[in-house]
DNA sequence: TATGAATGAGTTTTCATTCAT
DNA sequence: AATGAATGAAAACTCATTCAT
């Protein structure tokens, strides 16, 4: 019975979401405002503040979720029994396509944030990966597949820095294309090359 | 000398409209205070009323003097010499390339007006194309190279149609590319088919 | 219970009219703020726009329900049993009446519109009041107590005409008296002629 | 030629005030703008404060005037021959006209000093009065025409009182009635009464 | 827990007044 | 002396957030 409640409350959480991002698509973020989405959620305009704790919290909420997603993706990945560099493209192909699914939705997100530097706090993503990655690329040095020449720090920071290029492009090229040529380009420069 | 005057007041005029736009490009429109586009202009707040109706007017002079521009192309294309799919050809490439110019701006006064439909005026641009491409098609008509069968009406509107479809593409495709496919087949379609 | 609530809404709305016809009355309308309004209802500033839409709604609101009080009243006297042109007497002096006690909050609405001709609605009096006077003067002709050489209409007009000119009389004659000398040269006029 | 330019300035400066005081007379002072009154006057805008120091000094200036006027025909009562009780009489129903044509204005000006305690001076009006009236009531008591046992100061706050509170009345009985009955009145009371 | 009224900070806009030309 | 652009203080209005019921 505490169950029904807590499915309930779920449920509405889900529901006003729902409702916050579709508007927030719609019309932006600024131009959405918290009493639509309750009149549009068909509940009254203070419940929102029993769900959420601001605006800003919906997306935050949103995304978060979405990075954990990927968090849990790019660790299956980790665990699998891929070549590093194949676990690298995998990994980078995930996280563009986790991106680019939600791609406007966290622009705004970061464009909130440019313009409210103290509000709530990053969705947390970053670090989490990071992890990840300096597992990843010290098990491609050690096998002797990347480079030990640059640092692993470096290597990271480069990989990092692909899908954040990509995310900001202004090319026409289509978004995964793109980060496909700049992952190729990556890889070759970062494999060990064999004499001949 | 009262030409000093003049000019100066146009330069003005100029540096807030370009101040205004990199703000709405940046942060948008809703979220760019006039206050802070007069800040970076380095002029006193209500000074911008002295030039502009209302920040929406910023947008829409900015818009109405591209939607002049392009209307003199494509009276340039149309007196030129060229067969009239050649025209039509050139006349959707130009107001493609300016619309893909100023997406972002005429995206966001489309959707200021849809959220504040009384506000100012649309940019003027459907009617004055209409003429011009009557002309176009009547004239392709006249000289055999276009259908007959089909009212120039719904040619027009066909052919206007190509330009709205891919200024709301959401594929990944490029906007030019995209509207090269269109135009393409829409004119292999018009064009009059010869008996082998 | 939830009367409560809603027993406070009503008074609160009716303080804030109060308050702002108050100092509308005292200070005019411009010279009244909606911030010092609310600071003598000892409420916030922005409470004011959940009862009303505008400055300008409360005189609007307020002007509606006299109008609509009046309406009552002429109701009641349509369907007296009186003679027609006692009761055209009837309607007219109170009408009059409901005039003359709200003649500044009137005007300054008036005044309002003509500065701000796109504003709010009209207060809706003249259509009613139409319907019920185009009953009466019938009854009158059928009676054959008032002329029927004379358009019902027109004789309307001529009627409302009264009331109009003496709200805009600039004569030291009292309001009410000047009304009466034109009601009784009016209905003298409108009166069938029996032969001697 | 000097005074070519003399009287130009005096033109202009008339020009501008009869315009400014019909614009006050129609929308009121506040809802009146410097701008609209020079457009009205075809002169720039900056031009209003070569000839006034300020939107009220138009007010204060014409009301001045008026009150010097007024004063110059209170001093030829003075200097008359008639009796003071005569004086009196002619002294209140002379500054009764001058108010009651201008009432409007004045009125606006008070209201605009009440809400702008600090800004301009007083029209200079009550001191001028009050020792031209001194000089009479003492001729008066001194004639064995007025009592002497209530002092000359408050016999003239008194008489004062009477314009004051006809220029605030609420009656609709005509202002110069109203202040005649008052007058009458007053002039009785402070008769001396002869025995029989 | 759900509600919606209250609030005040933030924004747009107006306009009297100043001042450089 | 005439002008009209620049200015900022003040006012209307919006809305995220709080809080009493």
């Amino acid at each position: 019975m505490n169950n029904r409640r807590e499915r309930k409350k779920i449920l509405i959480k889900k529901s006003i979401s729902d409702v916050a991002l579709k508007f927030f698509l719609a019309k932006g973020f600024t131009d959405t405002t918290v009493a639509e989405i309750m009149e549009a959620a068909d509940l009254g305009t203070g419940t929102f503040y029993n769900y959420f704790q601001s605006k800003e919290d919906v997306l935050h909420s949103y995304l978060t979720e979405k990075i954990n997603e990927a968090r849990h993706i790019l660790e299956a990945i980790q665990q699998s029994h891929g070549e590093p560099s194949q676990k690298l493209s995998e990994i980078l192909l995930a996280a563009g396509k986790s991106y680019e699914e939600n791609r406007q939705l966290f622009n705004m997100y970061m464009q909130f944030h440019r313009q409210n530097p103290d509000a709530g706090r990053q969705p947390p993503h970053g670090p989490l990966f990071k992890e990840i990655l300096v597992d990843i690329v010290s098990e491609g040095q050690e096998k002797g597949e990347f480079r030990k020449d640059i640092p692993t720090a470096i290597i990271i920071e480069m990989f990092m820095g692909l899908l954040q290029s990509t995310m900001t492009s202004y090319l026409p090229t289509p978004f995964m294309d793109n980060l496909r040529h700049k992952l190729s380009l990556f890889l070759e420069g970062l494999a060990v090359k064999h004499q001949p």
